[in-house]
DNA sequence: ATAATAGTGTCTATTAGACAATATCCT
DNA sequence: AGGATATTGTCTAATAGACACTATTAT
C-alpha cells in the first residue's frame, strides 16, 4: 500500500476560490456501505444477513449497511472516510470491533434502478469473522432481526436489491484469494490446528483437500514465520493434532 | 460474473410506500469517476493526465474523470450505471470508444479531505489502451489540456488530490494481473509478435524476462486458443519474428 | 487391541528459471 | 558472409497432486 497522500494547505488565492466556490448542479446520490460478514460455523459458510422491517424489500434478508456520513448536514454525524463507515457499521450491526476482524473494499455497485426509491451507490465491503467471535454478535445487533444464513443455501432466499450479486463477488474474491493471501486464518479461532485450517478451506471453496499435500503448504508457512505452534489440545476421538497459532491479525483497508 | 439480479416489480402496498417516500436528511456526497488510463507507447509505460485550469490544484495534472450523473436533476443528464459514467467520461476525454479498450473498476477513494471544496468520493477505473490507438486520442479531448506522462518520471510531479495513490494503485493492479491474466493482450497493438509482447511486460514489471522462457509460457496460450497466427511482418533489422493477434478483445465491468 | 486420525514419505507431472545451441532473416 | 535476433533445447529446482505408509492417541 502507498502512504496516502497528506492534505495540502491552501495557498492564498486558493482560498479565495474555495471561498466563493458553490457545488455543482449535479444532483448527488446516496451513497451507502453495505458488508458481506462472513464466517464459518459447525462446518458451514455462513452470511450474516438482516431482515428488512420496511419497504422496498420488505421481509427481505438485506445485507448490513447504512449511509456514508457525508458531513455538513442537519444530522450533526461528522464526516467519516469509508473505511470507517464500514467499520462503524459493522460495530453497529454486529457488535464486533472492526479491529477484530478482517476488512477489505470489494467492488463498488451503483446500478441505476437498484434500489427504487432513489439513486443509491454502494461501496461493498467483505468482512470474515472468526468462529470464537460469532457468540458476541447478537450484542451490539440494531433492533433488526440478523442471523447467520447459509451461503449453500442462499439459492432458495431471496435478498434484497443487488444484494445477491454482491454475496456473489465476495465468494469470488475469497474464494481466489483464499489459494494465495492468508485470509484463512481469519476464520479460524485464534488457535487452530492444521486439519481444521483444511477445513475451512474446503467449506468456502467446496472441494476436498489431500491432508498430505495441504500440510505440506502450510508447512512453508510455518518456515516463513507466519506461524508458530501453541500450548494447549484438542478433545477428540483419537489422536489430537498439534495446536497452531497465526503472529498476525487483523486489518483495514484494501 | 454472476448475472446483474433484474429490478423488480414492485408490488401494490410497496407501491404506495415509494410514493410516500422522501429521501433521508443525510447529506449526500459528490460521486465521481477518475480514470487511470494507461498505455505503453516507445517503450514506456504512461499515464494520460489533464492539466488543471482551476483550483484547487490549479496547473496541476490530475486524471480524466467527472462528476456521475444521478439523473433527476437540473442538469438534465440522464442517470448512468457507474461503468457507464466510466465509458461516457473515456470517451469525452479521450475520443476513445469504450468498446476498444480494456475497462475495469479499480477500487474506491473516499477520504473525507480528498477534496478541499466539498465531500467527494470517487470510483476509480483504470483503462488500457493499445498503442496503436493512442494517435486518436487527441480528437474528443476536452478544452484542458491532455498528455500522456511517463510513469516512470511521475515522482517529481505533483498530481492533483488523492491521485498519486490512485494510479499507485491501479499499478499494482495491473502489475499483478498481468502475471495471470491477459490484460497484456490489450497493451498491444491488433497483432503483434512475441517479443513484442515480451517487452511489454518488461516496461510494465520493470525486469527482464528470459525470451526462451517467456516464449513457452505464451506457447500454452497459443495451445489453449486464445492467439493465433496472424498475416504480415515486422520491419527489421535481423530475423523477423512471426506475427500473432489475440482471438478475443475489450471488456467493461469488473 | 483397535479405530481413527495425525503426520511422513514417495512418486509423477508440471512449471519456472538459467542458460546453451541452433535457425532464420536482414544488410 | 556476418550480425542479430528468433526459436528450440537442456538441465535443475520448486511445487502440486495422487497415494501409500507410519505414528500416536482415545476408547
Amino acid at each position: 500500500m502507498s502512504p496516502r497522500s497528506k492534505a495540502r494547505a491552501a495557498s492564498g488565492r486558493e482560498l479565495e476560490f474555495l471561498a466563493r466556490y458553490r457545488p455543482s448542479e449535479y444532483a448527488r446520490p446516496s451513497v451507502t456501505v453495505d458488508l458481506v460478514v462472513l464466517t464459518v460455523v459447525d462446518a458451514e459458510l455462513r452470511v450474516l444477513l438482516v431482515k428488512r422491517r420496511e419497504h422496498p424489500f420488505q421481509d427481505h434478508w438485506a445485507l448490513p449497511g447504512g449511509f456514508v456520513h457525508a458531513g455538513g448536514d442537519s444530522s450533526g454525524e461528522a464526516a467519516e472516510d469509508l473505511d470507517a463507515a464500514a467499520v462503524r457499521e459493522l460495530e453497529e450491526e454486529t457488535g464486533l470491533k472492526g479491529s477484530r476482524v478482517y476488512l477489505e473494499q470489494l467492488h463498488t455497485f451503483g446500478r441505476v434502478d437498484r434500489d427504487p426509491r432513489m439513486r443509491v451507490i454502494t461501496v461493498a465491503y467483505y468482512a470474515l469473522v472468526r468462529p470464537d467471535l460469532v457468540p458476541l454478535v447478537q450484542a451490539g445487533g440494531d433492533a433488526a432481526e440478523a442471523e447467520w444464513l447459509l451461503v449453500r443455501e442462499l439459492d432458495s432466499v431471496a435478498l434484497a436489491f443487488d444484494h445477491r450479486e454482491i454475496v456473489d463477488t465476495a465468494l469470488q474474491r475469497i474464494r481466489n484469494k483464499l489459494e494465495y493471501s492468508d485470509i484463512a486464518f481469519s476464520l479460524v479461532p485464534a488457535t487452530f490446528t492444521i486439519p481444521e485450517l483444511r477445513l475451512v478451506h474446503e467449506i468456502v471453496t467446496g472441494t476436498p483437500y489431500d491432508p498430505g499435500n495441504f500440510r505440506r503448504r502450510f508447512n512453508r508457512m510455518l518456515e516463513a514465520g507466519l506461524i508458530e505452534k501453541a500450548p494447549g489440545k484438542r478433545l477428540t476421538a483419537s489422536k489430537p493434532a498439534t495446536v497452531y497459532r497465526f503472529v498476525r491479525r487483523e486489518r483495514v483497508g484494501a
